[in-house]
DNA sequence: CCCTCACGCCTAGATCTTCGATGCATCGAT
DNA sequence: ATCGATGCATCGAAGATCTAGGCGTGAGGG
């Protein structure tokens, strides 16, 4: 398994969050709710696992962060993409369609 | 994220070893070769994943193992599915079906 | 007025998976 | 004789996720 396959193994988090942000600046609260609804409740996004994974995605520059208010007058922490973040984007979603063709491939064989 | 779905965020090999081992018994250093060219490539399970996941999934009792000789005439250690497992591998596979769905719901979203 | 719940941020520790490295043994081919 | 493929295995490091906790604000019901 080399290193961008393993991302993979490990999980479809970061994916799925650099995908929401690409749709356009968002906090991390909104994030979670955002991609549960999206994918019909499959995912539920622990905040556990979410804010690691924006810190994460921000020490790599895939993300830049600032704070603004919410809709509602509160102050939350707003996520977009950077360029970087955009590239990054492409090439997993290239390396989920190629992974989810080879997971294809093998459960489809009969038996 | 529940249990079953975090099956899939730590890995996708469980799952495409039992449904290699369905196909029929096969031992290990096999296992990673046939997954490897059924994936076109894609998957290149390390020995060093490959058989620790072998052994869990003995322990879970979704394998069974007894050695045998290969046609090379040498001896090595065949898995075969329990009736357990196959249903663990039913399991998974809605599992995962439901997951792609799920990310492919999110990925098509456009901007 | 208080209490609870939703919002919104965060971290620490435990647990699990995977990987790279290494080790051992046999066999066939050069 | 040596080297690569076959075939098994373990160890330690690295990483991701989860559970469980903490902190603060604001709105609404009792």
């Amino acid at each position: 398994m080399n290193e961008d396959k393993s991302e993979f193994l490990k999980g479809t988090l970061d994916m799925l969050v650099l995908k929401v942000v690409a749709l356009g600046p968002i906090h991390g609260y909104a994030i979670s709710q955002r991609i549960r609804q999206m994918s019909k409740e499959f995912f539920q996004v622990q905040q556990g696992s979410l804010y690691p994974a924006l810190h994460r995605l921000e020490d790599r520059g895939w993300l830049k962060a600032d704070w603004r208010d919410t809709e509602t007058g509160r102050e939350a922490k707003f996520y977009s993409l950077t360029a970087k973040g955009r590239k990054q984007l492409e090439t997993v979603m290239r390396t989920w369609a190629r992974l989810s063709d080879a997971v294809a491939l093998i459960l489809r064989t009969a038996e």
